[in-house]
DNA sequence: CTGAATGCAAACATTTTGCATGGAT
DNA sequence: ATCCATGCAAAATGTTTGCATTCAG
């Protein structure tokens, strides 16, 4: 995988260092993980890694199509490595789960949208909503309110 | 509609402030707005309204269901009014184009994942990709760039 | 009058940038 | 030796918070 790396800087007269190799590492190890993630992976096997090169190499590597990003939350991205499948992220916006799904789960939304000549950036996606433990248990909260009342 | 915003703030005992009405008439006025495109908005018709009662008030907003937010880019988020009726969000990562979409689009998705007990929050949806125009171009120039070498 | 809402300033979180230095090729 | 990549510091961007003041109810 890493060869990888190496192979695709070279391509693009790109350089190989051991930053880029931590972090692409980091990426692959912690699944899901936002830059400041990422640095403080990288940063607890060797010191003194830059958040700004965390930036400018996680960039690097998304063009070179080694990592990917999306947005779980309303905060900071997630990257993840593109030697996983791709997957589609659910995630409940309760509890913060996050499940990944096939792409066949979009299978009719992608066709849909290609037929209107737009290509569906599967991997990007990001489902919000409630999880069924979450409704589960508001629900119950809402019948105890509900019985306290009377 | 404002008329609503009276109504909902009283339900729960919150005020109705001329602030909070502005930004409401801004979001509804602009379609898809960010905080500081509400910000601007709102300043141009009085002076002196601050970006923190801006965010404090979205969110309320939101909470009494009168205003949504979904994240059309990596940047900030947008706010639509809810008196649209719900859609969709199709994105262009490469034009930055936004469509809406009638929800029908993702009825399968929604039967599918409401399988597993899970509810999308379908309005807050934004689905990238590359449209046809885009495709299209970026195509010439691959075409365009293949000629030229020969 | 009372407490909710605002303005202001400061803090915070995240990301970007310019520039000098260092290091891969 | 070249010039890409890094570290550092500062700035930019977006958002949140505490507190005194204001104003809606």
């Amino acid at each position: 995988m890493s060869d990888d790396l190496a192979a695709r800087l070279r391509e693009q007269g790109l350089r190989l260092t051991p930053q880029r190799q931590l972090i692409l590492r980091a990426v692959e190890e912690l699944g899901h993980a936002t830059p400041d993630d990422v640095l403080a992976h990288v940063r607890s096997q060797v010191s003194s890694v830059n958040a700004s090169t965390v930036y400018r190499t996680l960039e690097v590597l998304e063009e070179l199509g080694l990592v990917r990003h999306t947005h779980l939350s309303d905060r900071a991205p997630t990257y993840h490595s593109t030697t996983e499948h791709e997957h589609v992220h659910v995630v409940c916006r309760r509890c913060h789960a996050v499940r990944s799904y096939d792409p066949s789960l979009v299978g009719p939304l992608v066709a849909a949208l290609s037929e209107d000549g737009f290509t569906v950036d599967v991997g990007h996606l990001a489902i919000f909503g409630e999880c069924a433990e979450c409704a589960a248990s508001s629900e119950r909260n809402a019948i105890a309110r509900t019985l306290s009342k009377e």
